[in-house]
RNA sequence: GGGCGGUUAGCUCAGUUGGUUAGAGCGCCACGUUGACAUCGUGGAGGUCGAUGGUUCGAACCCAUUAUCGCCCA
């Protein structure tokens, strides 16, 4: 091979469209249920809507990473890929097409709109899955899956009515939040709380029959046309004489009680409560509690209703501002705070939720929700980092029921068939026969006409059977697959999800398996900018992936993420990380590069990872091999993904490309490396690629293929993870080599100092406490020499130290360069002084501890020797430097 | 209001059972193109570990208090 043949710049892209094809052909991607021990990993399914975006990339490439080396390793690895149909954000996006048509939701029936749906799916579903492949995902692609396609569709029906049956699931006038936008009920965890400025409105209440008035505080002062009381509390005595008695309500004219209750705060406002009980949560507890009236006066998309006698049809934000000038007319305002309060956002359209009573679906969840908090605290679902067992105790302790129903039609449809009017006119069944059969037995009617639940259940409905339903599990539950999958190893997923996904995850996998879903789960941080804002579109400061690829390659992309990414925390991303990445990948391509160009013409060379017992470099690479393997698996065994890379990235790049290569470079330019030593070289850099493949699956293939000719069943992708064979893992030999690195270090030191070149041929001479570091640096001398360019190298213990030379401490072995005309004097003092000035420091701390007699007594033994030989070396080195001082 | 977590070099972070006058990468400064690599090499300068108090022979690491930032829940 010459070097013509191979670029000085590693193409990324090229490697990319060579190997993914390669891959996904050959069927290394493909997994079905073996004799081998399965490994499967689902990925946490993305929006049909979604295009890939920063936390996709971070949380794919930790899978795909996870994913590769368990396939080196042998295990049968399966990474389901899939996508989830998102309610809320899908129907959004096709309402938001159909109105660019000019046609409106309202004018479609649900079929023709589930058409359209479709189309849309359809047309713009996979471009996330498509992107994976662009980042290297090495996904089961056979095994997509879609959380409303028939089989999966099916699974959530047959587990809604197993819930019913079980008496878990109910149907119930409850609070919900309110998205008016999306007019659909969301569950807690779809709300976020923001904190906002507002105003506090005071507004006068008259007292029945009194010339008095008492003052409320509200936020929400439109709200006043639903109330029906008003709050005080007992202990309050400004208040105690009024309880019992009734105030008017402004505009309005009603007549409500005035009750007492410790839950009103005091010092809040006015002390003096207005309650709400259809708009409020903590209001209609207080309703439910003291009896009150309940009025709703909003409408489904938050403007105000009949019931509300004012400003009917009109938006409750509009309203606000209309009450308000009415009660100033009134002169019922009495002032305007600015405030500060959190108020609630959907999570999908960003409005203000309204609390509303609304008929919806519930699913209670004490009973499913002990063994999910059980086996998560017992551990037999590991989470790391550990700590989110905290917050997932915390929520899963109080853990409410869940609003499954969703005012849409993307979805799951409820299979609650009604036959009546009343409130318990409806039947659940799974086909419109089975539902007219229990709606005859239920009713006693002979002539029925069913009329199935209009809406759909919450996405997280369907994605909380996930590990379940891609393998087929409610289809086929004794069948082959999710007998041998389930259940999964790793989930990889972001903490926010924790509760609306994970959790539940769990609670299904003991339901309907009686099993966990998988035995750990990896939380790994949200992507944010340099200052430390999330990635957000409308921000504008997250760059696109796929440009980063193109950019930097999948593999410095990959790199850059994963550099960021320790367990658990938060990423500040930079860009900068990835061109890192792409430097890296450009470094091993250029350590190739070397390699091959030291290979002849028509050669064949077989990589060998045989130890040359008498080449110090290559004992000290496979010792430094094996630990790093060895250090490696313990890091990934704790998900600690960046931790694993930055060990093989050093390995790489400080000790493969920065000393052992230039230690096998050939003595005399032009001519080529030995070939024995260039297949040792090439075994070991085998081995390398194998321990960067998970991270950098394209360029450590490209590079594996050119190595060696091999066959299609002999690429890196299947190739064997190497083991750690400890035998090889040598202190000794690693130390013998710190030497030889620190004697280099110090001499290029003083040339750096003393500003020689590095072409000046230096005298050196190595004085040595005694013969046997002599002896072991005789040893070495010649590495030494390979590495500085010397006229002499002398190692002796009682060398006469010229008068001008410049000199190091290593090891207690002096290194003494006499330096004739070169020596700056001056320099050299301030460089010697300074050492002394450390190794007093040092000294003097060392020897505070062993003059202790506490210390001395109290410390283990093994410390105590430890701290001597520090002493007996640091006065040693002192007295060596104090020479050195006169000797200038 | 309740809970959790962070605070270590200019930046991003390691520091696993207390024995380290504290490590890495990036950035910075200086020097350097002898054929792997300037997407590079060599050398160097930077922190006393948020604050206070305590436990201990010994604390970045344990405890308490406090400041500050962030997240989750209500």
């Amino acid at each position: 091979m010459s070097t013509s043949e191979i670029p000085k710049i590693f193409s990324p892209s090229e490697a990319e469209a060579k190997w993914y094809p390669f891959w996904e052909k050959n069927g290394f991607f493909r997994s079905v249920p073996d004799e081998r021990e399965p490994y499967a990993i689902v990925i946490p399914p993305p929006n049909v809507t979604g295009v890939l975006h920063m936390g996709h990339m971070l949380n794919n490439t930790i899978q795909d990473v996870i994913i590769r080396r368990a396939r080196m390793m042998g295990k049968n690895a399966c990474w389901v890929p899939g996508t989830d149909h998102a309610s809320i954000a899908t129907e959004a996006k096709v309402v938001a097409r159909l109105r660019e048509k000019g046609i409106k939701k309202s004018d479609l029936s649900r079929d023709e709109f589930m058409r359209h749906a479709w189309d849309w799916t359809n047309e713009y579903g996979d471009t996330i899955l498509k992107q994976l492949r662009k980042l290297g995902a090495s996904c089961d692609w056979q095994r997509t899956r879609f959380t409303l396609e028939a089989d999966l569709y099916d699974a959530v029906i047959d587990c809604f009515i197993h819930f019913y049956e079980k008496g878990q699931i109910y149907r119930g006038l409850r609070m919900v939040n309110w998205d008016p936008v999306a007019k659909t009920a969301l569950s807690d965890e779809e709300v976020i709380h923001k904190e906002v400025s507002s105003k506090l409105y005071y507004v006068k209440y008259q007292v029945k029959d009194a010339d008095a008035f008492v003052t409320i505080a509200t936020t929400r002062p439109e709200t006043i046309l639903a109330d029906t009381a008003v709050c005080v509390n007992p202990n309050d005595d400004r208040y105690t004489h009024l309880v019992g008695k009734k105030v008017i309500i402004p505009m309005v004219n009603r007549e409500v009680p005035v009750i007492a209750d410790e839950y009103v705060e005091m010092e809040f406002g006015t002390g003096c409560l207005k309650v709400t009980p259809a708009h409020d949560v903590n209001d209609n507890d207080l309703g439910i509690k003291h009896g009150l009236e309940v009025i709703d006066m909003l409408n489904d998309d938050a403007t105000l209703s009949d019931t509300a006698q004012f400003y009917i049809g009109e938006d409750r934000f509009k309203a606000r501002k209309l009450i308000i000038s009415d009660l100033e007319e009134a002169g019922l305002l009495v002032k305007v705070e600015d405030i500060k309060n959190k108020v609630g956002y959907s999570e999908r359209t960003d409005a203000v939720i309204e609390p509303k009573l609304s008929l919806q679906w519930f699913l209670k969840m004490e009973e499913t929700a002990k063994p999910a908090l059980d086996n998560v605290m017992n551990e037999t679902i590991r989470f790391f980092p550990e700590k989110f067992k905290n917050s997932y105790r915390n929520w899963m302790e109080n853990v409410h029921d869940w609003c499954i129903s969703r005012q849409l039609w993307w979805g799951h449809q409820i299979p609650a068939w009604y036959y009546g009017s009343g409130e318990n006119d409806y039947v659940i069944a799974k086909t419109e026969e089975e539902a007219l059969q229990k709606a005859k037995a239920k009713s006693g009617l002979d002539a029925i006409t069913l009329k199935q639940d209009e809406d759909v259940l919450d996405t997280w409905f369907s994605s909380w059977l996930w590990p379940i339903s891609v393998f087929d599990g409610f289809k086929n539950p004794d069948g082959e697959e999710i007998n041998y999958y389930y259940p999964t190893k790793d989930l990889v997923t972001a903490p926010e999800i924790m509760f609306f996904w994970v959790a539940r995850m769990i609670m299904a996998g003991y339901e309907f398996r009686g099993e966990k879903p998988f035995s750990n789960v990896y939380y790994h941080g949200i992507v944010r900018d340099k200052q430390r804002r999330k990635m957000s579109k409308s921000l504008g400061n997250s760059p696109d992936p796929i440009e980063l690829i193109n950019k930097f390659g999948a593999d410095g992309t990959r790199v850059g993420m994963l550099f960021s990414a320790p367990a658990g925390n938060d990423l500040m991303f930079d860009e900068a990380l990835c061109e890192q990445g792409r430097n890296f990948s450009n470094k091993i391509w250029n350590a190739f590069r070397f390699l091959s160009m030291n290979m002849e013409e028509g050669e064949t060379y077989t990589p060998s990872l045989a130890l040359d017992a008498g080449f110090l470099p290559d004992q000290w690479m496979l010792s430094r091999l094996n630990r790093t393997i060895s250090e490696m698996d313990e890091s990934f065994e704790q998900f600690r993904l960046n931790e694993a890379l930055q060990k093989i990235y050093s390995l790489v790049w400080d000790d493969f490309c920065d000393w052992y290569i230039e230690l096998i470079k050939p003595e005399t330019p032009g001519s080529k490396i030995e070939k024995a030593r260039l297949e040792r070289a090439l075994g070991l850099f085998e081995a390398l690629m194998k321990l960067l493949h998970p991270f950098t699956p394209f360029i450590s293939e490209e590079i594996w293929q050119r190595i060696q000719k091999r066959s299609t069943g002999e690429a890196l992708i299947v190739s064997a993870w190497p083991e750690a064979d400890k035998s090889l893992i040598n202190d000794d030999i690693e130390s013998r080599f710190v030497m030889v690195q620190e004697l280099v270090s110090a001499m290029r030191n003083i040339r750096a100092e003393s500003g020689l070149s590095p072409n000046l041929e230096l005298e050196v001479m190595l004085r040595v406490p005694d013969e046997e570091t002599a002896t072991q640096l005789k040893s070495v001398q010649g590495l030494i020499l390979r590495l500085q360019k010397t006229k002499s190298l002398e190692i002796g213990t009682a060398f006469e130290k010229p008068s001008q030379s410049a000199s190091a401490l290593v090891k207690g072995t002096e290194l003494i360069i006499p330096m004739a005309d070169h020596i700056d004097v001056d320099k050299e003092r301030e460089r010697i002084q300074k050492e002394i000035q450390r190794t007093e420091g040092f000294l003097k701390s060392v020897s505070g501890k062993l003059s202790n007699e506490k210390f001395v007594n109290n410390a283990p033994e093994a410390v105590v020797a430890k701290e001597r030989a520090k002493q007996a070396d640091a006065e040693a080195n002192l007295e060596k430097l104090r020479a050195a001082l006169e000797e200038l």
